[in-house]
DNA sequence: GACCGGTATGGTTGCGCAATCATCTTGTCA
DNA sequence: TGACAAGATGATTGCGCAACCATACCGGTC
């Protein structure tokens, strides 16, 4: 009577006796054909067909104490770096068995230590995190909870496990280095969000001022406020007001070049002429923009991808890896830095 | 022998122990603390704290044929349109014990099928698609899937179950009649993709036109290609070929007015002198941008956010709610349509 | 011809929880 | 005071699958 109350789906044991055979021999060629003869992994596979079963994956992991779950911990959902790391995500699960599942951790390491310990409960096969920066308790978890963890987005030489990304610090210092090479001095920076990952890219560009006796903590303009389009224009008038002398700026990033960008057009300031911008990521409309702004190129597509290959290569435990993977950058020299 | 095997988790039966009750009694506390007494809640409480015990989804699942699972399916993961709905979405469950299943569809109608039918075999307790054009053994699935299924993005008389989001045809009349009204004639539009609403928004503007007179189909340029920045350029450049004697375009979205902006500052073109611009959306940059993009405002976190409750809603059946949502949008008029 | 090792298949059990029904307690009212 | 309702708690069972161990069978060896 309770069978009568829920939908009942086919289950193993209606393909199995639909083929002749024992659920586990259903079972074993739906995980592992190879376990089973030719003929009746035919007739299994057949039997699968006519009765239209699924597996219920909630059964297998209750089972086997195993799922195909990959559980990932972005701190954005509309920045554009993660909608990009998590397209890379989803194209390399395409073909596999596993699933994603996602949590908007929101910059926020406590959220994220809690989201690690929902998921955990979970027994994810594999769990990517997104940079360096976790809390105690979490990096304890990480590196007790016997499955593979991945850290993406920065190249880093002690992970809790594995890593993909890149120096956000050297790619700071080599486009700061881009910019005294061409020609700009008084070089300021706009800074928001201020993640570990900004404050890397702003160290990066002060190190090599400092080193150039350049450093000046007046040229640095930066909020926790989110970043946006609108908010690189604010930025910009804040520091310009401040520090009228300066040639160049560096942005946190693209969106806020290209608002400092637009706020130039509006207040008649020349780009590269009398201010030189540069931004982070390459966005979409970097290289379009009027002057097409000088910018870094990131692997964030590449990132998501190999983070999943990474994970799955760990569970499957079927080829060597490296542990630690620096993707890089490029510094894609533009117009907007372009002096004459 | 074999729980030493597993590494053992604390089980409801653990705390149960503890405290000094039975096991169902645990899962009541857990699921609906009011069927249970004050005192012994507060045990079970200190237990489940005491042991660290985290329930087992899985377990949970498969005992009572349901699941906590929103299966949720968009066509992209970088228009940053589907970010804000995907921040709506996890936002609206973030309080709720609810948990969101994210799958990128790409466009096509028969990976959304293919998708479906995988989300369907995991039982999930509502599901939210994006748009009204699925094929046809999709829709039979909904209405027979016996869960909530809601439609997001467009506003329609027909959903299968419930449905959120605006008129795209309505947003496409109505900011063609805004050019119409600012004087612009010659109209042209920039479109990409060609989604299900992008064909509804060209639709709408295209009858506005008819009723004018002013129709013609070489005012439009279309690509099947993904939209973009880079993309918009190009598409005004080999419209303005063709008709140069276009005084405004309607771009399918921002990020194609956009670059149709940056291919008119560099070619000199005066906007909105020469040529008025109107985009789709109004993301971040429009607003700030030299000159402002007029665009169309869209209610894309908000219609995330409602589908969740809706969702909620109908899954625990607390209370009445609409079966269908028109968010409704708004025209934003800036200074790329202000003629003078 | 007895024995061995490997392969293919099946039987039994339990994963952790919730549905169902049964039982117990308490309070209320005629 | 007894009957009964309502609420609180417990015992039993099974969800669908995979782990584990057992068994049947094969061909080859000495």
């Amino acid at each position: 009577m309770r069978k009568l109350k829920r939908d009942r789906r086919p289950t193993l044991k209606d393909v199995a006796a639909l083929a002749g055979v024992s659920p586990i021999t259903v079972s074993r060629a739906l995980r592992d054909p190879r376990m089973v003869s030719e003929d009746l992994r035919a007739r299994i596979t057949a039997s699968i067909r006519q009765i239209d079963y699924t597996p219920d994956p909630n059964a297998s992991a209750l089972a086997s104490a195993r799922t195909n779950v990959l559980a990932v911990m972005i701190p954005s959902l509309t920045n554009i770096v993660f909608s990009d790391v998590m397209r890379g995500i989803y194209d390399a699960v395409e073909d596999s068995s596993y699933q994603v599942q996602i949590a908007n951790v929101r910059y926020s390491p406590v959220a994220e230590e809690r989201t690690l310990r929902m998921f955990l409960s979970q027994r994810p096969a594999a769990v990517i995190m997104t940079g360096v920066d976790q809390t105690k308790a979490a990096r304890e978890l990480m590196e007790r909870c016997g499955r593979p963890v991945i850290q993406i987005m920065e190249a880093t030489d002690a992970p809790v496990d594995m890593a993909v990304g890149f120096s956000h610090y050297e790619a700071g210092r080599a486009v700061t280095r881009h910019l005294l090479d061409s020609g700009f001095r008084r070089i300021g920076f706009l800074g928001a969000r201020l993640d570990p990952r900004s404050l890397r890219r702003i160290k990066g560009c002060q190190d090599v001022l400092q080193e150039e006796g350049l450093s000046d903590p007046s040229l640095l303009e930066a909020t926790q406020a989110p970043s946006s389009v609108a908010l690189g224009g604010h930025l910009l008038r804040r520091l310009m007001a401040r520090r009228p002398d300066i040639d160049a700026v560096l942005c946190v990033n693209d969106d806020v070049a290209l608002g400092a960008l637009f706020e130039c057009q509006r207040s008649g300031v020349a780009v590269p002429g009398r201010l030189g911008i540069a931004g982070f990521n390459d966005l979409d409309g970097a290289a379009v923009a009027c002057p097409s702004l000088t910018t870094v190129r990131t692997p964030r597509y590449e990132i998501g991808r190999r983070a999943v290959g990474m994970a799955i290569a760990a569970i499957e435990g079927t080829s060597i890896i490296d542990r630690r993977l620096d993707l890089g950058f490029e510094i894609v020299a533009r117009e907007s830095t372009r002096r004459l």
